[in-house]
DNA sequence: CGGAACATTGACCCATGTCAAGTGTCGTGG
DNA sequence: CCACGACACTTGACATGGGTCAATGTTCCG
């Protein structure tokens, strides 16, 4: 996440005096997705594939962190189009945010174990706890830079730089877990991952056969990826290469 | 409502309780954009159009709040493609966020004048206020949701609809803040907006032109649109009628 | 008044959507 | 264990919305 590429030269009285203080903060937060203890005494939900954590126009109840599984984050048109603005995989929050009615779908795409924490109470210690308010300001945060990562996906790339890109996206996560980064698992299905990236069943089909026919990847099952290339994958979301 | 499938989820106490504490909330923190009188003492800055205020991988140091202007907000591909993941204008506030470098650039697009506070200072101050951070948590929740629907906008509307869309986010904020709704003024050129809709110049240009010809929108100056029939306009946006 | 930047319009093309088969793959019941 | 049906996925042929390229018009300033 928090990247080690600062520089801190060119600025350095405002930046290093910035540096130090961060650096305070960064022992006193939690890093990574955990909102941390708030979570501990928090009821246990297991859920089935495509129910509903909640929808949107719901007044918000909960929190939930997901143990195992994945959900879908996603939002309508009037005439039934959907757009996915994030999966929440192992280990990620779901319904933060201050609104007090839901602004959209969150729904389970395989059975998913969450823990669930009232807002009332998050809330209520929030107001008390200001590192614990920093913490849920930080994790909104990472949200919001992800999704216009994504925003840029979906407004500029074409559908193979998309495809590329996400691919990429799950291989950085399972580096920063400790997972193989050329094993990617895919809990979703096509027609999740076309909604996600703004194209259709089809073409998302059409961009994998392309990447098997390049050998930058193979199919070992329907939902298990392997990267053969991801020094390739790269350069093909980053638009250097054409499609 | 919460879904069937989540049985007891919700009782009648934990909502109306979680009701109470929003209302109490609202009573205290400051609702709209304002993050208050963290800004009181701030110091004030003007830059010309198409000055940055920052780029990416620069070193944040401060939070901007537009007195006057506007910026946009944007992110690049290796090869140039710009995707603008968002407008400030009067009111908005610019670099909110937990990271310590910037992943996007910022940009006046007129000349602009801004209110400027230290990053350090404000996170100084937030680590020992709880209220100052939740406004903070605030204020980055509703660019989430923002963005979110920009991104359902981009990933699933045609063009025509994103354009309508564009229109009725302008027009609602000004309504917001009790001006005329139908007269919209767009201080961003066509290429901003077709970039911030991940359209060409040419297809905005266009769809400006069919809407002039149904005679939904004029154009009086280039940049000042007014809206003929808003109504028609938003079911556009929203996909019931065709494009 | 002249030039530069911005915007519009038209003709054409291509990436992606649409429609239509066809091919796995999985779970259930016999 | 197999047979079946229901889904999910793949693949091909074709249509089309929006991109590209090019010419022209407009606006804004110096």
């Amino acid at each position: 996440m928090m990247q080690a590429d600062v520089p801190g030269f060119e600025t350095a009285r405002t930046a290093s005096g910035l540096a130090a203080i961060r650096r305070t903060m960064d022992r006193k937060l939690e890093r990574s997705s955990g909102i941390g203890t708030e979570f501990a005494n928090a009821s246990l939900r297991c859920i089935k594939a495509k129910a509903h954590l909640f929808t949107e126009g719901d007044v918000k109840t909960h929190v939930y962190k997901v143990l195992s599984g994945a959900a879908c984050l996603y939002k309508v048109l009037a005439d039934g189009r959907r757009q996915i603005v994030g999966f929440a995989l192992e280990g990620d929050l779901i319904g933060l945010g201050s609104a007090s009615i839901a602004t959209y779908n969150a729904q389970a795409i395989v059975t998913t174990r969450l823990q669930c924490v009232s807002l009332a109470h998050l809330l209520h210690m929030a107001e008390r706890d200001a590192m614990l308010a920093l913490r849920l300001y930080q994790a909104l945060s990472g949200e919001l830079a992800a999704t216009r990562e994504h925003l840029l996906c979906v407004g500029q790339r074409g559908a193979m730089e998309r495809l590329a890109a996400f691919l990429m996206t799950l291989s950085r996560r399972n580096e920063a877990r400790g997972r193989d980064r050329s094993t990617i698992r895919l809990p979703m299905t096509r027609t999740d991952i076309a909604d996600f990236l703004g194209l259709t069943i089809e073409t998302v089909s059409r961009c994998f056969s392309r990447l098997k026919g390049r050998s930058l990847i193979e199919i070992e099952q329907i939902s298990t990826i392997r990267l053969n290339d991801i020094a390739a994958l790269a350069e093909l979301a980053d638009g250097h290469t054409q499609s």
